[in-house]
DNA sequence: TCCGTTGCTACATTTATCGTAGCAGTACGC
DNA sequence: GCGTACTGCTACGATAAATGTAGCAACGGA
């Protein structure tokens, strides 16, 4: 798998619209709802992997990395991951995602 | 590939928690960017394709399976893909992502 | 009829993700 | 000391998804 996520490798990030490697960043599996599951407070890695219904722990350290790199995320120094001012104004921005999804239920 | 997307089997669904289902259609790769590049107007699946850096066919057609069968997507009578009203609140939804990447910038 | 477009698909290759197991490090109580 | 239970994190084979190239049938003009 090698090293994923050398900084920048973002897809689009070479285009000079940094929304296009944001949304190839959040189109990734798992990085939404990572975002989404620590929007109330810092989880362990552990806490995280059983609120993401148990996805598998590489990916997860995967996303946590790019997240991270992003400046989304961060590691605590007393352990458990955290969202970062940046990152909690990221997940305050796909907020209304909450009542919309309420309201399609498909 | 078989027939993925044959309705409802979107992870998450069964937890009765549709902004899980939600994150995990959008989390999905060029999901968002699709509903991004719909956003203003209709495009042409080959319009759509050039616009998405010429992904490849394959996935943009599943995607727009998904996201037509979610209600965001349709397929003009007159040909070209558009959003439907849902869709067009969905990318509402998040288009304060776009200022938010502006000043993100990595 | 020929040309160019539409939406859409086949298929072999490459990449990402899954699932299980396990690592080293840091505390705890005993 | 010793075991136990956490932490973040990684290896690796199996499986699923995405890529890239090519091409299909259908429709509309010239």
């Amino acid at each position: 798998m090698a090293k994923q996520a050398a900084s920048g490798n973002v897809r689009g990030s070479r285009t000079g619209r940094p929304i296009m490697a944001l949304l190839d960043l959040l189109g990734r599996r798992w990085s939404l709802r990572i975002l989404w599951e620590l929007r109330e407070e810092p989880l362990t890695s552990r806490a995280l992997r059983t609120a993401c219904d148990e996805a598998s722990p590489t990916v997860l350290q995967a996303r946590l990395t790019e997240l991270r790199e992003a400046g989304f995320v961060e590691l605590g120094d007393g352990g458990g991951y955290g969202l970062t001012t940046l990152g909690r104004e990221l997940c305050e921005t796909f907020m209304p995602l909450h009542r919309f999804a309420e309201r399609w239920r498909r």
